[in-house]
DNA sequence: AAGCGGTGATGAAACGATTCATCGACCCTG
DNA sequence: CAGGGTCGATGAATCGTTTCATCACCGCTT
């Protein structure tokens, strides 16, 4: 017999069994349930036997189309494997979660066409509002998403356009201070590792030429070495490629647009039997947990990472709850320098 | 007046307005959207076409509703900020979204209130399934989720009772290996860093036992050490505790439960001037990206995170499209000992 | 020409909750 | 005691989609 009832579940009960059994009528059921106050206590008590004898859950779907708002919003990031996502996306999850809202995970792994799929898919859900880092400019197709109502908040990303709100970091300050640090360290020759596309990498190498150009030096003492991705991968084949140089040419510190990709070159580096910082000194970018556990501890541009998140999630939240009254902001944190190991030597 | 219709979306359209749009009946836009194979290609361009013209965009929630069935699925991790964790949900992410399916992420950070309230929002969301790395033991509530008609997929945990199916790793085999290597590598006094509350831990640790057993050695050589979470943290603290031991007692090896904890006492010792492996070796546990870039290259027990992920989405997907035919099972995969510089160093 | 099968389109019913206008009961007061 | 006011409960209408029984129509056969 358990094994015919396996897959028989007994359909859910619904308001009305509710109602039925607690000899009241529906509206009173639903009253119990969004608005106890107004409901006696002994109606209410009642309910909430009948709800507990049923195991009544109550639908969210049938909720959601009904009062045309759900519970749920999109979070899009573009690596769920980069701890720097994931340390925001535990920020969001940290405020969502006690305002009692379901997150939709979504990665987009740079790669566009997910990123289209997972908009169309957070539209038919009707979410109620979307965060994400946008792999390119995306703000067209984000505003078709708010023309339908869908809050949205961009994140790790100052938006082009002042009608949505963003929290990111400042990543031209990030860069400068990257940069100061290795020239103050009298370097002269330095690479940038990272890719082209993203506009955190381009502003992160626009703050560094800055600095460079703050201390009298030509953009040609730093060299772009360009990466497909900003994964460790990504980073041993960079350091492979600054190795490829001829000594004289080559630079001596190396600013990655990010940890993964510092912690490849560094173990490009060590494996062609290159020492840091002895023989070249490593910057990376967004100081993560095992930034400092590394084999030679990182120096690091430290972004609030759960911070980025839980601000980001309040300010869509807020919108979301009230849009009338909400006003657009462009919110931007500042980095911080973590200087380790791994820039500490001076040159000669 | 933009400024006045910033916050006057237009009502979405339904399916009833691209229906007097193109001349047709509600149903036939229905079929348009579900079975466009039943529909004349007249007819169909024309609803496509008001479809477009009108950017109609079908709603979820009452599609659900209607059906019974929707398109999300639960993911409960202990901790999202574990790249063990990451890695899995990437592997789930993947296999989900060529299925069109949304997956509600959900963190219980390891605490059961947390675990508790996701699951009831998840079945409040009808969601079609829940993978889920439980607390403890929570095959009751599990059973209640199944009754309800909710399919669940226990991940990275053998599940107790058969009528679930779970994707894990051979934790006591992992334990073993690590072990094993260990006493090869000459080590008779073994510190074992890891909490007790957790299932994966405790095999893990009952499966260094088991090593110790068959290498003739007692259960003394090893000793345990108790930690509150796995976490980088957490493992500093245990540093400090098993050099608070004198010299003699000391264990001149030390295998933790998990990477993080793994490099959190890495920290520890080298801040205490420990040598790793010279004067203790150390073996972690699920080689994250991370261990090999550690200061000393981790030695680690590997497990098939992504495969996990990817298997436990590819069950929960079948069990949710037929269940039926579906017949419970319980996938075990074998970890793997990645030996590094770590636990290198032979005793004397 | 009547009958028949088949193809496509139709439109009302259902899904399960919330909302809101309405109603009954009750209390208080003039 | 009539009447006004309050409070709580009611139940029908509604959200947007899918489903399904029904129907209209066309072409073919007998």
């Amino acid at each position: 017999m358990e094994l015919r009832d396996r897959h028989l579940p007994k359909p859910a009960a619904s308001v009305r069994d509710v109602a039925i059994r607690a000899g009241v009528s529906v509206g009173t059921v639903s009253n119990v349930l969004n608005r106890p106050d107004i409901v006696t206590p002994t109606t209410r008590s009642r309910v909430l036997a009948a709800i507990q004898e049923l195991g009544f859950v109550r639908n969210d779907a049938a909720r959601h189309l009904r009062r045309g708002r759900g519970r749920t919003l999109g979070l899009v990031v573009l690596d769920v494997a980069n701890p720097f996502f994931t340390d925001v996306a535990k920020g969001v999850e940290y405020t969502t979660a006690r305002a009692g809202m379901a997150v939709i995970f979504c990665n987009s792994d740079g790669d566009r066409a997910k990123e289209d799929a997972y908009l169309d898919l957070l539209e038919e859900q009707r979410v109620r509002g979307v965060l994400i880092t946008p792999i390119d400019d995306a703000s067209e197709r984000l505003h078709r998403l708010r023309e339908r109502g869908v809050c949205v908040v961009v994140l790790d990303r100052t938006s082009t356009n002042a009608d949505v709100c963003s929290v990111s970091v400042d990543d031209h300050l990030g860069g400068q201070l990257a940069l100061r640090h290795l020239i103050e360290s009298g370097h002269r020759r330095i690479a940038f590792v990272g890719g082209s596309t993203l506009q955190q990498v381009r502003d992160r190498h626009r703050g560094a030429q800055q600095a460079l150009a703050d201390a009298g030096l030509g953009p040609r003492s730093l060299q772009r070495i360009d990466t497909p991705a900003l994964t460790v991968a990504a980073g041993r084949d960079a350091a492979a490629r600054i190795l490829g140089l001829p000594r004289q040419a080559r630079a001596t510190a190396v600013f990655c647009a990010n940890d993964l990709l510092a912690l490849g070159v560094l173990q490009g580096l060590t494996h062609r039997r290159v020492r840091v910082p002895d023989d070249v000194a490593l910057v990376g970018y967004d100081d993560i947990d095992f930034a400092g556990a590394a084999a030679v501890p990182l120096t690091s541009v430290r972004q609030p990472r759960q911070r980025l998140g839980q601000t980001a999630a309040t300010l869509l939240l807020e919108e979301a709850d009230n849009a009338d009254a909400h006003r657009h902001q462009q919110v931007v944190f500042e980095p911080e320098l973590v200087v380790r190991e791994s820039s500490l030597r001076r040159l000669p």
